[in-house]
DNA sequence: TAATAAAAATGGAATCATTACAAACTAAAA
DNA sequence: TTTTAGTTTGTAATGATTCCATTTTTATTA
């Protein structure tokens, strides 16, 4: 049972209510949300939430290593607050986003030599088994 | 030395003066354009351009396998004519992207199984050597 | 507790890449 | 030349994201 409060602390984040909100619907989704999914999640419970709240936590939480944004839906960014090292498969169909485990936190390339790496990610896209079974 | 109309044919795409001069940058330039980059490159040589003629180009060669659009930039999709498997590193201080040398086309998780896997991307980010000494 | 200051949240407007679409143009075939 | 299909163009629309000034909340101090 994860405790926002105390990871927002953690993290060096005013632990404010929205910012809770925020952060323990992340992390107990694995629906990797966009701004507009976490919007439409929390209005009801939070009904003067403004969009560019939802917008502004999370560019907080992406700088504070509390989330990373996913950007492999052309239409929109997409989140995740899980931040063990894995790759993201898009269906393109039905726009859901899985999580597979990958490696490449060991793979630095020379051709990268005295570059500072900050971030790594593996996209997959196609049709995930659902969408597929359906032709 | 390239041949951009044939290579136009052998990928079904009528080879058009504006097709084959898009393909031609794209193929010769390692820089990975926007869909700006090559609209301001190609504007004196082709002085009716229209930007809708490189985005609807640009998304013709992707789809008939001649191109890859690189989404690693937040501001602006990048392309690529290099079909070779390789990942992609993109300076946040100076956008350039560079190209590395990295194989995941084996890496196929049993977590996808059933899926249907269209195309693979590794995307790092950082800053690249000679930003990085400009500290 | 009330007053004050600092930070967070809000909403409306602005930005800007991309797409939609209808009109104009081009090339090749009949 | 006329027809037809495909290409190119320019303008307008879309929509996610950012900007920014104002309001609200939270924490601090008197």
């Amino acid at each position: 049972m994860m405790n926002a409060v105390k990871i927002l602390r953690e993290h060096n984040i005013k632990p404010s209510f929205i910012r809770a909100k925020i952060l323990r619907y992340l992390m107990s989704s694995k629906a990797h949300p966009s701004v507009d999914d976490i919007f439409i999640k929390l209005i009801n419970e939070i009904p003067t939430l403004s969009k560019t709240t939802v917008y502004n936590t999370l560019a907080l939480f992406v700088q504070n290593g509390l989330a990373m944004s996913i950007n492999i839906d052309d239409a929109e960014k997409r989140y995740d607050g899980d931040m063990q090292e894995h790759g993201h498969f898009m269906c393109e169909r039905c726009s859901e986003v899985f999580d597979f485990p990958i490696s490449v936190d060991n793979v630095v390339p020379n051709t990268l030599d005295g570059f500072y790496i900050k971030e790594k990610n593996v996209y997959y896209k196609g049709a995930c088994r659902s969408c597929q079974n359906k032709n």
